[in-house]
DNA sequence: TTTCGAGTTAACAGCGAATAAACGTTGCTT
DNA sequence: AAGCAACGTTTATTCGCTGTTAACTCGAAA
């Protein structure tokens, strides 16, 4: 019943934060969706009306009519997939939001790659059609093989424990070897648009990785420093 | 949604201190764009909402209205991307600087190549059309290979392990070959715009730069000394 | 020959990264 | 509800690398 096209989804974005709206938009563009956005609650409102997108992406603070209200509005007469972005993580809000209606949520702070994660997992659940990109479940690279359905590392036929964001580090790395990433870059990437911690952190989360991926974690094959620069994935 | 034109990018310039304005100016129009300049916070919004550019360079300590404000206002009715410039590097500044709605920020001192790439990728990613450069990932000369996404040199095969700035020097070099560059231009594109060390850093670099890249160190081919000018790189 | 610019080498200070460990938070178990 | 385990983040320390400068040498131009 949702309009599904030959063309790419299109997904509507509703947040009020600039930055994180351009970011949204951003993404979800290189991802090969078709975006439209809103800042205010009334727009958002309207526009999923009128646009009739295969996604929303909807904030829960929001000027104008804030995000539960809008998605109970829309509930009314659609079931188009709904994705809360809820500020704080508290049970509560998630409760809140999914009472709504809403298909899934995500709480502030997240990284993009687990929200296209998320927007991906909806949109074929929902049966659109035309994904922009069918990302493989199983990512392979040398003895390494990374289940994204099962969240699984299998390394030369034994499977490695990987804490969470071990996982997400991993996984970005596979999907773009060969490539120098800043700190900064990974930090974006990984763990969310608007994490202020120190850039230290990533060289925490590579060591782990290095001692679970790595022959030898100490002369590192892999996970290769670029002095000055970042990090690489050896392809 | 954002302007988009056949014509090259308009960039704006909103900088107070003179000789980086004028060096920011001429390093643009080299590269092909358009450039509109201002020294004052108040100016630079008005040239802003005049000219509507495809892209702004602001400077966070300004006359008039400093920038963290002139971002402000802009981001209330436009996301024309913007690079703050900021003075010290300080972690706080990137935060404060992003949540304003800035889309990239750079301390300084930067070199201008690195701010030209990162004027580049925004204004790709903003979709602005007529890119007066694609730059490739791969520059080649003769046996000589720069990587520039792996950070990696290949010579007849083999991985010349570099230093940052030799790589960048070597960049440099492979990008404006066949013509002379002074010490005070290296320094300036290279090391950034107010270094203030002695030239002879250029000397020893290249020096270093010549024993990885050169057959005979002793009489180099590839970098040449143009006594009393500068150094050459032959295409 | 004299002078000035460039080559060469080594020393040193500062920075970036690796590492280990502590801390605070969260979620789960009992 | 309390205790416990797991995880993410921060901090401190160590270590090695890199950039810069200075001193000396060499060679070319005037």
């Amino acid at each position: 019943m949702t309009t599904s096209t030959a063309a790419p989804p299109r997904v509507l974005v509703v947040e009020d934060e600039e930055s994180l709206l351009f970011t949204l938009a951003h993404s979800l563009k290189r991802e090969g969706y078709t975006v439209v956005t809103a800042s205010r609650g009334d727009d958002g409102l309207r526009l999923a009306r009128e646009q009739k997108p295969d996604l929303i992406l909807l904030d829960v603070m929001l000027p104008g009519i804030d995000g539960i209200q809008v998605c109970r509005m829309l509930r009314r007469d659609s079931d188009v997939p709904i994705i809360m972005l809820t500020a704080l993580g508290g049970e509560s809000d998630r409760v809140a939001g999914l009472d709504t209606g809403a298909d899934d949520y995500i709480a502030k702070p997240f990284g993009m790659r687990e929200l296209m994660a998320r927007v991906r997992a909806l949109l074929r659940r929902s049966g659109a059609r035309a994904q922009p990109e069918a990302e493989p479940p199983v990512v392979i690279s040398g003895d390494l093989q990374v289940d994204r359905d099962r969240r699984e590392v299998v390394r030369g036929g034994e499977v490695l424990r990987m804490k969470p964001k071990e996982f997400e580090l991993l996984l970005f790395f596979l999907q773009h070897p060969g490539r120098v990433f800043s700190r900064e870059q990974i930090l974006n990437e990984v763990w969310g648009h608007d994490f202020d911690g120190g850039h230290r952190t990533v060289d925490v989360h590579i060591r782990w990785l290095r001692q679970k991926v790595e022959d030898d974690p100490s002369n590192p094959v892999r996970i290769r420093t670029i002095r000055g620069s970042g990090y690489l994935f050896e392809g």
